[in-house]
DNA sequence: TAGATTGTTAATCGATTAACAATC
DNA sequence: TAGATTGTTAATCGATTAACAATC
């Protein structure tokens, strides 16, 4: 699973960046396995394939590491990327921090009520979605975030396809089509309370030890 | 990878819904496993655990596949749910449809900014945050989501954990630390952004062929 | 030097697919 | 009946871990 090793990549990079915020510059294949949950030989597997070498004794240099992750995760090659939906959740991404070191740059909102167009939300002015074509081509977007209801998902891709996008970010609860060469990643939250539902009924007859000495990390994520 | 199964299941419940509004009564294994992008043999090794029989020739009853499906992500026991940060996000969720079949309902939401405190989201009154421990314990509230901003997130998962809570459905853009027996659910959002410019990267090559034949259900999602 | 940790190959594990007799 | 599809076992595949010589 493909998925699975940029997850570990996404968690080595969350932890290398608390150890640096705790002063450290190296860090062992054993501690980083320890953090995230996984064995040694595999995190050495993942770092001979970013061709980064680390040295017996002392282990791997964080900063190295850090720049390999997010040169193979291409996070440093800002791309542009539109939000479609000013909606609640569309505004809770745009006045996010997610978008720093993300990889992307948002460069223009659009929406197509009345009641929002023309707003500034966190420094961009929301446009109407007739702008959208236009505005991609012109701002050289590649990528877009859709934050509009289940109906309006697909034609709003379909604007998004004609104007050349290359990479789509679905928060609509519904699958979308689009063709071969454009990326989809769909966020289902609906999907991660159903997750949650199973995993609480697993564990439903477990104790509870809310000692503060058995927290541990927890690593789950979507 | 458990994850993986749940991950399927998820996908099976959204393609028997489509299929459903469509009119059919039964699916075969092989048209479902081309729909989600898997082996028939898979899902048919799926729907042996779930202890549903299937007949030569006609396939699985979508009715009774629902129903057990429901049954095995525990999405028909309504467990209650808090919300705490009443922000963008946390009204974004509050509105949203995901509510429906998720397995939870929400109960209540709690802030402790006083701008927002006693007003009314989608019908539920904004408590203070100091309310939390009594309301869970007199609620029967089991689970909490939570859309604070990262600085307060660990804070509320000890006054969660001390009310007596079992699982957290975390938004907050850092790791919580919860007791074994506490089921704590991550949605980290920018992995997604992430995982989108890591995919967008690799296909960067590809050339795009819009022509609507080429569409395809794309049935990545996180 | 001594020994902790890497780089790398082999062994293990689990998950997925192939195959096919049973059967509606 | 004929044949499509199930139920189930065996084969395959890929991912993870174990192991250990090399080395800083």
């Amino acid at each position: 699973m493909q998925r699975a090793r940029i997850f570990r990549l996404e968690s080595y990079l969350d932890h290398l960046a608390e150890l640096k915020l705790a002063g450290r510059t190296t860090v062992t294949s054993e501690e980083l396995a320890g953090r995230v949950g996984i064995s040694s030989s595999r995190v050495r597997q993942d770092f001979i394939y970013l061709q980064v070498e680390g040295k017996p004794r002392s282990g791997y240099e964080i900063g190295e590491l850090e720049m390999l992750l997010y040169s193979e995760l291409d996070l440093l090659h800002e791309k542009g990327m539109v939000l479609i939906g000013c909606g609640n959740l569309g505004r809770a991404l745009i006045f996010s921090g997610i978008w720093e070191h993300s990889g992307f740059s948002l460069k223009a909102v659009f929406d197509n009520q009345a009641s929002v167009i023309g707003s500034v939300v966190n420094g961009l002015t929301v446009r109407h979605v007739r702008e959208l074509h236009s505005v991609v081509r012109s701002e050289e977007i590649v990528a877009g975030c859709l934050t509009v209801p289940a109906i309006a998902a697909q034609g709003v891709v379909q604007m998004l396809i004609g104007a050349g996008i290359r990479g789509i970010w679905n928060f609509a609860p519904t699958e979308i089509k689009a063709p071969a060469g454009v990326v989809v990643e769909n966020q289902r939250l609906e999907q991660g309370l159903m997750t949650l539902s199973f995993a609480m009924k697993e564990t439903r007859a477990a104790p509870i030890r809310p000692d503060l000495e058995n927290y541990v990390h927890d690593a789950s994520s979507s």
